[in-house]
DNA sequence: CTCGCTATTGCAACGAGTCGCAATAGTCAC
DNA sequence: GTGACTATTGCGACTCGTTGCAATAGCGAG
């Protein structure tokens, strides 16, 4: 598929970088068609081996340094799972945060409101204004609490 | 310095570790030693560099699986920083997070009220219970926010 | 179309961990 | 003390990224 032909906003970044002065590559096209291929979250690992299913050259620092630059631009935020490994959230998509069971292992969306007051406690007394999508919060989930308790 | 004459929880160590069936090693004591000598943070690969301080042929998937077998008897706990990274808080320290300012680049420990604050607010809805000890949580101080939108 | 400037690439080395496996060495029972 | 059982170590390979550097190749100007 053409990167001309791919919805707003990817069909616009070849522009948008050369209006910075930055240049448009095939190495870079091949990131974009993946992304624009993309839902919701992807691993860096796995966005290299995308970007290596359609061009079996592709070099890792130079899919990584992509991404930088397409974060510059708004088009995609990184963040960390609950092992700290990066992930990459495709743009645009509603501002989240993830929350993961130490004890199950699951992984899951935390609701918008629930973000708020997160946001809002730790504004509090300092200001600090926290981006929730940025780490996976870790603990664990109400079944797992509650069995560890009936156990214990 | 001796295991022996060190404070608790060290000192007991060799004997928690026999109970369990485990083994007391002179590369466990080593890190042991290092521990006991460290206060709050340190990094896995400091933790790395500092056992090789004392024995040059310290080996860091020894020091790395020491440390998870540590973590099962509560004598650290792993967190990330804010690039993902491992960090390792020695106890006993009280329960505490952290906040980084991606603009200043800041870190700093939260306030315990804050940390309340914040895990109430998980625990809402759904009773999640968080380890806010876990992650650094990253975004924009006061001061950097206050910053930006006075220039803009 | 050609040229020159410099952003970007490929590559290789490195940093922070993790994992499987064969050899080593604690521990406990006798 | 000796021996056996098996936890642990050392090692090498591998994953996920990051970085410096020299060669390449976009891009805008003429
Ligand atoms: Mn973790
Ligand atoms: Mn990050
Ligand atoms: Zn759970
Ligand atoms: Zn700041």
């Amino acid at each position: 598929m053409a990167v001309e032909s791919l919805p707003e906003p990817w069909s616009s970044v070849s522009d948008r970088l050369r209006r910075r002065g930055l240049r448009w590559t095939p190495q870079r096209r091949t990131v974009i068609e993946v992304l624009a291929g993309a839902d919701g979250h992807v691993t860096g690992a796995e966005l290299v081996e995308r970007c290596r299913g359609r061009d079996a050259s592709t070099i890792p620092s130079t899919v990584y340094r992509t991404l930088d630059v397409l974060e510059e631009l708004g088009l995609v935020r990184h963040g960390h799972d609950a092992n700290g490994r990066e992930e990459f959230h495709v743009l645009p998509a509603a501002e989240h945060g993830h929350l993961h069971c130490r004890q199950c292992g699951a992984t899951w969306e935390i609701g918008d409101e629930r973000a708020t007051a997160v946001a809002a406690a730790l504004r509090g007394a300092d200001g600090f204004e926290v981006d929730i999508g940025h780490v996976t919060l870790v603990g664990r989930c109400a079944d797992c609490v509650a069995r560890t308790v009936a156990t214990s």
